[in-house]
RNA sequence: GACUUGGUAGCUCAGUUGGUAGAGCAUCUCCCUUUUAAGGAGAGGGUCCUGGGUUCGAGCCCCAGCCAAGUCACCA
């Protein structure tokens, strides 16, 4: 069946047929020896200097036998001039009559071969001595337009759009363009910084027999050959802790997660975590490295420590605040849980107007005191360190406090973007933790961890070196570098419910189609008529047979007829 | 999952108790040899998200659904 085609896409369609008929490949195999972008053009100008660039055609400003353009490369953008007499030398003036001014559009890649000059108003330019096709659009751009002003005119905002095409809003909006830079950016200048403290960078399996390191519902999948389920990675601490067994110093991951659980502006199903783990180092060891890390990312992303988030200038700069998480409760609360029973915590709660149940355990019960009250406050960069024991299956004892753990969690902006431990190399102690969270999950505590991985306990049984880890989300921290409220933002591709494309033919239009076959023509009152539709479905389906160029409406003087074709 | 808002031309958006679907840019035709969001004149372009219903008549009202955004809940 044939595509529904707007008209622009027909028109471009058919200029393809008239370039080829000029003997133009519109898609032509060889290279393009492009030699010169945008950005080096302008930064090392010379007049008359002979330039060859390449890109998409992104504007024009046609004025007879001249036009201005600009042309579109991946480091921005160009103008260019077209001249009829400087194109076309001689008497046949079809390149630029036909093929520049006609058959071209905007979207469509041409190589330039020119000579730089300076326009009457100053702008650097290229005078085309002569182009090329270098590939046809077939589709319309949007069009986004700068004003004088800077104003955005038909902006192509609709994040629906934007994400379902990125490639389309990586086009015509330069500042998303930016965000993927920075991006890739974040991730060399971290990689860097652990390559030249002399750790390793590893990978690990994402589809696991266990998926482990974290509470979170996974993915499942199953593997034919060997006839049993895997999961889908939820974290993959697990794995890089087996490799401090095996005897890395350091080692860490860049980790695509999986987690099959909501969607909004802060989580996509997949997302790109990075793990630490470094051995013969401790929490404290981890907050130093932290903030230096956190400090040379910021600058090798922006330039400099402070970054813009929302309403909040926020700094990077080491060091950065630490409190414990009883310290913070107290400050903002006035009440001190050292050494409170659960009672008296769960009363705490009750009185800061905090809804508690039951099933909450005293570790729960200081999280919701803490994320309540205390969490939202903390905009620049602050360690909140020494959790509650039950929050943190993975995590070695305080060695001060044995209610507490060696833990601190980086809050920017409220929100949480680094966790940390000294790991738990304890193997009995870990085998413990795990078997106590079984028994949580047996009882119906979903976010419990379901499984016990004797694989990894194993690996502790041979012995682990005290060892610090530490979690960064990629997304996040990408985020408050780059302004972005969503985390769809910082994501080519974020998850999105497919489209669903409209059916070919609707029953009705297919049940008309079949009346329309066995009495052709006839006129459209007896056709309505047999169709036995309503005035609505009847309309519909006979305006969905005509677009479709199945059947056509005649006006006669007898009357009006369909006729099928 | 709940609530709120939205879905109309390639893009950005109007659309009046419910009465022939509009604008700007883009497209097409003609004119224009140093301009820069938008030169001049003219023309074409629509699954008004989908499906029902009410009605003589629905872009608009009612019901159900789809998709998205936001808020909350859940989750970390």
């Amino acid at each position: 069946m044939s595509m529904q085609l707007s008209e622009q896409e027909v028109v471009r369609r058919e200029k393809l047929e008239k370039l080829r008929a000029l003997g133009i490949n519109p898609y032509p195999a060889d290279l393009y020896p492009v030699q010169d972008t945008s950005t080096s053009i302008k930064q090392r100008f010379e007049e008359g200097k002979k330039v060859v660039v390449a890109g998409r055609l992104m504007s024009r400003r046609i004025q007879g036998k001249a036009s201005f353009a600009e042309l579109q490369d991946s480091e921005g953008r160009v103008q260019v001039y077209f001249n009829r007499d400087e194109i076309c030398t001689g008497e046949d003036k079809t390149k630029y009559n036909d093929i520049y001014k006609k058959l071209l559009d905007i979207g469509d890649f041409i190589g330039v071969e020119g000579e730089l000059f300076t326009t009457q108003v100053g702008e650097k330019t290229i005078m085309v001595k002569d182009f090329s096709l270098l590939s046809k659009a077939l589709k319309p751009l949007p069009l986004p337009k700068v004003d004088a002003d800077g104003l955005i005119h038909d902006k192509f905002d609709d994040p629906e759009q934007r994400y379902r095409q990125r490639y389309a809003d990586l086009v015509v909006n330069p500042n998303v363009k930016d965000v993927f830079v920075k991006r890739t950016k974040l991730f060399n200048a971290m990689r860097q910084f652990f390559n030249d403290a002399g750790y390793f960078e590893v990978e690990t399996p994402i589809l696991q027999p266990i998926p482990g390191g974290a509470a979170a519902r996974p993915f499942i999948t199953h593997h034919n050959s060997l006839d049993i389920p895997l999961y889908m990675r939820i974290a993959n601490e697990l794995y890089l802790k087996r490799l401090i067994v095996g005897g890395f110093d350091g080692v860490y991951e860049f980790s695509k997660n999986f987690r099959n659980e909501g969607m909004d502006r802060t989580h996509n199903p997949e997302f790109t975590a990075m793990e630490i783990y470094v051995a013969y180092k401790d929490y404290n060891w981890m907050m130093d490295f932290c903030e230096k890390l956190l400090e040379h990312c910021a600058i090798a992303v922006n330039g400099t420590s402070k970054a813009t988030f929302g309403e909040h200038e926020i700094d990077f700069k080491a060091p950065y605040k630490r409190i414990t998480m009883a310290d913070s409760i107290k400050e903002f609360t006035g009440f001190d849980i050292t050494g409170k029973s659960e009672d008296e915590i769960r009363q705490a709660a009750v009185n800061m107007g905090i809804e508690v149940d039951d099933t909450m355990g005293k570790g729960k019960l200081i999280d919701e005191i803490f994320g309540e009250k205390c969490e939202g406050n903390y905009i620049q960069p602050t360690f909140i360190t020494d959790y509650p024991k039950e929050m943190s299956p993975l995590c070695k004892e305080h060695r001060d406090n044995p209610e507490l753990t060696e833990r601190f969690e980086l809050m920017v902006c409220g929100k949480e973007i680094a966790n940390a431990y000294s790991e738990l190399n304890d193997p009995i102690d870990q085998r413990e933790r795990f078997e106590h969270q079984l028994k949580l999950a047996d009882r119906g505590d979903d976010e419990a961890t379901q499984f016990i991985d004797y694989d990894f306990l194993r690996a502790l049984e041979y012995g682990m070196p005290p060892t610090s880890g530490m979690g960064i989300g990629m997304d996040r921290l990408i985020m408050f570098l780059t302004n972005n409220q969503s985390i769809q933002e910082v994501l080519f591709f974020p998850q999105m419910k497919p489209e669903k494309k409209a059916p070919e033919l609707t029953e009705e239009e297919k049940a008309v189609l079949s009346l329309l076959k066995a009495h052709t023509p006839i006129a459209l009152d007896q056709l309505k008529e047999l169709s036995g539709l309503s005035n609505k479905k009847w309309d519909k389906s006979i305006k969905g047979l005509t677009k479709n160029g199945l059947a056509k409406v005649n006006k006669t003087d007898a009357g009006l007829f369909v006729e099928i074709l």
